[in-house]
DNA sequence: CGAGTGATTGACTTAGATCAATGACCGTGG
DNA sequence: CCACGGTCATTGATCTAAGTCAATCACTCG
C-alpha cells in the first residue's frame, strides 16, 4: 500500500516492471510524453481499477504513472501475480477479460480519433462516456481533461460545446451533459 | 480451417462470438465503419498471427473481420479456446501476453495520433513500423493503407513523402522506405 | 485491350491550432 | 480573513496545415 500526493510519480517510463498497482482511492494515469512536450493520458484508474497490467509481460513500463490527486494504491509484485495468474485459473481469467476489456477500450478511442470533426467527435466522445442508452455524462475531470483525451485543444472543445449548445443538440450544468436525443438511424 | 476469398467476410461486426482465427496464410483485417462511411483498419493480421483474441470474452465481435487477399485462417472454436485457457497455464500464459502486447500496441497507435503535423506523424510511424534500431521499412500494404492506418489522407501522406524525401530525411525505393539517420537528441 | 486501382500532383477551402486576453474560482499562507 | 498566485473556462483574431475536389499516368488483371 502506498499513499501518493498530488501529482507524485507512482512510476516512470523505462523503469523495470515490479509491481502493478490497483487504486484504492483518488485516482492515478498513465501518462506518455512526445517529444514537443504534448501530454498523452493513455488509462485514468479510478478506485477499485489496476494499473499497468500490461506491464506485467514487458520489461519496462512503457509510460508513466501520475496520481492526479492525492490517491492511495495498494502495490501488486510483479513476481507474486504471475505466479498466481499461473496457479489460478480464476484469476488468470478474470485477469484476461480485464486486458480484453482494454484492448476495446483502446479500439474505441483509437475509432473516435479517426472522426474528423469536432463536432462529430465530440458527440461520439459523450454518447461514448454516457454509455448505450443513457443520455446523460458527468465527466470524471475537467473540460480541459476530456479535451485532452479526445484529441482536441480545450479551445477547440469549449467552442464546438458551445456551438452544440447553441442548436441544441446538448444541454450543459457544469461538469454534466445531457444529450438531446437525435431522431438518427 | 477455412479457405477466404480476397475481400470475403470471416466475421461480422455484432455476430455472436463462437470463435478466434489464426492466420495460415494471406492476411486478414479487423476493420470498422463509422457513420460517415469511413473506414479504419484496427488490426491487421499476417501468417501466424490471431485476430479477435479480445472478443474471446464479449459476447458479439466488436468488428468486421475481413481478408484483404486470399486467405487460409485456422478456426479456433471459443468453447475449446476458453477451456484449454482454464486448464492449461502455460497457454493462458501466452495468451495474456498476446493481449498484452496488442494493448501496447494500441497505445503506440494512439499516441502516433496525437501528433499533429504529417511530417512528425509519418516519421514516427515510419520509425515504429522500422523497430528499435532499423533503418529500413517495407510497408506491408499499399500507400494508402498505411495512409489511412496512421490516420491521413493518401494525399496528403503523398505529399509529405514527397516533401521528406526532398529535403533528405528519407529515401524511397517503391514500398520501401529509408530512414536517414538524424542527429537527434 | 479496357476497367479498376494505386500513385502523384495541382488548386482551393476550411476547420481547427495558435496566440492572446479576461473573468471566475479556489486553496493557502501571512 | 483576505489578498495573491494558479488553474479552469471562455471568447476573439489570425494563420496554416491538411482535407477536399480534380486530373493524369502507370499498372495489373481478367
Amino acid at each position: 500500500m502506498r499513499r501518493l500526493a498530488a501529482g507524485e510519480v507512482l512510476f516512470h517510463h523505462g523503469d523495470p516492471t515490479r509491481a502493478i498497482f490497483e487504486v484504492e482511492s483518488g485516482r492515478v494515469q498513465l501518462v506518455r510524453h512526445d517529444a514537443g512536450g504534448h501530454r498523452l493520458v493513455l488509462f485514468s484508474a479510478g478506485p477499485g481499477e489496476s494499473l499497468a497490467e500490461a506491464s506485467l509481460f514487458s520489461p519496462h513500463y512503457h509510460c508513466d504513472g501520475v496520481a492526479t490527486r492525492a490517491a492511495l494504491v495498494r502495490v501488486h509484485a510483479a513476481d507474486a501475480v504471475r505466479a498466481a495468474l499461473r496457479s489460478d485459473p480464476a484469476t488468470a481469467i478474470a485477469f484476461m477479460a480485464a486486458l480484453a476489456g482494454q484492448v476495446q477500450s483502446m479500439r474505441a478511442r483509437l475509432e473516435l480519433r479517426n472522426i474528423r470533426t469536432a463536432r462529430e467527435r465530440v458527440l461520439h466522445a459523450l454518447a461514448l462516456a454516457a454509455g448505450p442508452r443513457a443520455r446523460n455524462v458527468t465527466l470524471p475531470g475537467t473540460l480541459k481533461d476530456f479535451a485532452a483525451e479526445i484529441g482536441l485543444t480545450h479551445e477547440a472543445l469549449y467552442r464546438t460545446l458551445a456551438a452544440l449548445q447553441a442548436d441544441g443538440a446538448i444541454r450543459r450544468r457544469g461538469r454534466t451533459i445531457a444529450l438531446v436525443m437525435r431522431p438518427d438511424a
